[in-house]
DNA sequence: GTCTATAACGAGATAGAC
DNA sequence: GTCTATCTCGTTATAGAC
């Protein structure tokens, strides 16, 4: 029975940590908040936390692996749901709109601003998020010229790097003004001109 | 006599300081680097840093305003040179590149990421910094129009500004890759796309 | 303008009791 | 697992001599 039911909590202390740590990593930055502001808003002690995650540096890579896995799911439930390229690449914008909604910058576009402060184990995990993004991102791209959806414009890997790289910017400049709106025009801009160039039958639907 | 010859010195020492911050700031963040670190540097002690900019906050502004006015005047040359919307365009494409061949971030791009954090008056500064950006991206745009060089693929104004986030996000993701190719493709793909569609007579030329 | 010395605070982290 | 108490260091900033 040891360990029968560990995790017992509705939410589980560590789970908890991760997610104030995070939200306060999308906003401020991995150099902008402490161990002292998790404790506060979690209303337990510094040591406790050290408990969880003994050094600051082990917590961000816990923070990335978390969120570069709920990434990739987030990306597989967008294969399974099927459809066309254009509702994929859709999709995947939006991924970056709910982050704004929340007033947040991606974890790891915030993580590659703050890159040449971070240790090793953190830098090769934010490369990886991006490598995956770009992979999953060429196979969509890929499809959707078989398809005849799509006609890209330049090489599909680097049409690739261009979106991923364009609505990381587009977040990271839109944040500042507090508006939604902007991203939204830079993310249909970009996705428009650089890769969804429609087939001819759809060129003109607009929606 | 007296201020008859201030600033005899080679580079004034203010000028230096802000050299250094500057670096800095770009490569680490607002947040990233201490008075002890320009204080090294320089070979002088933090208290002379302090008489020159007795906050950090102060050294943020002028950072920015330094900036701000040095990139103004990069793009009035660009206007002095003459020349089409299309090479504007790329003459402000290539401003990017030779900050990332620093292995820098933009200030301004790094100052979102660190947007939270930032004392009010470097905020307001930040924001106009991007707004005067995508003012003059506008005129060009619409010179680009009016000659018939470029046709947009969405309002003036929003292709601006996804030119300027586009760039920042290529900026900062490319440099934690280490790599002015993965910038260039991003870049070259984004003016392409977005606005630089060129007109008919030029479209194969790929130079 | 530049220095030494130091204040005042917040950071990440540890010891050891409960 | 969580706590109090504490350590050590780095941070911005000031006092006051030269």
């Amino acid at each position: 029975m040891a360990g029968a039911r560990r995790r017992s909590e509705v939410v589980d202390t560590r789970s908890r940590i991760l997610d104030v740590a995070e939200r306060l990593a999308q906003i401020r930055g991995f150099n902008g908040f402490s161990y002292a502001d998790i404790a506060a808003e979690l209303q337990i002690s510094k040591p406790s936390l050290h408990y969880h995650f003994p050094s600051k540096a082990g917590l961000g890579e816990a923070l990335i692996g978390r969120y570069a896995t709920r990434f990739a799911d987030a990306l597989e439930s967008i294969d399974d749901r099927g459809g066309g390229a254009a509702s994929k690449l859709n999709a995947y914008s939006k991924i970056y709109a709910d982050v704004l909604e929340e007033h947040r910058m991606c974890l790891c576009g915030m993580l590659a601003a703050d890159y040449e402060t971070l240790p090793g184990p953190m830098r090769d995990a934010v490369i990886r998020f991006f490598d995956a993004n770009e992979e999953w991102l060429t196979r969509v791209l890929v499809q959707g010229v078989d398809e005849g959806a799509l006609q890209l414009q330049a090489p599909t890997s680097e049409t690739a790097q261009a979106i991923v790289s364009g609505l990381e910017g587009a977040l990271l400049v839109a944040r500042p003004y507090g508006d939604a709106a902007r991203f939204r025009a830079a993310a249909a801009g970009l996705l428009r001109g650089l890769s969804v160039a429609p087939a001819p039958e759809s060129a003109a639907a607009g929606k």
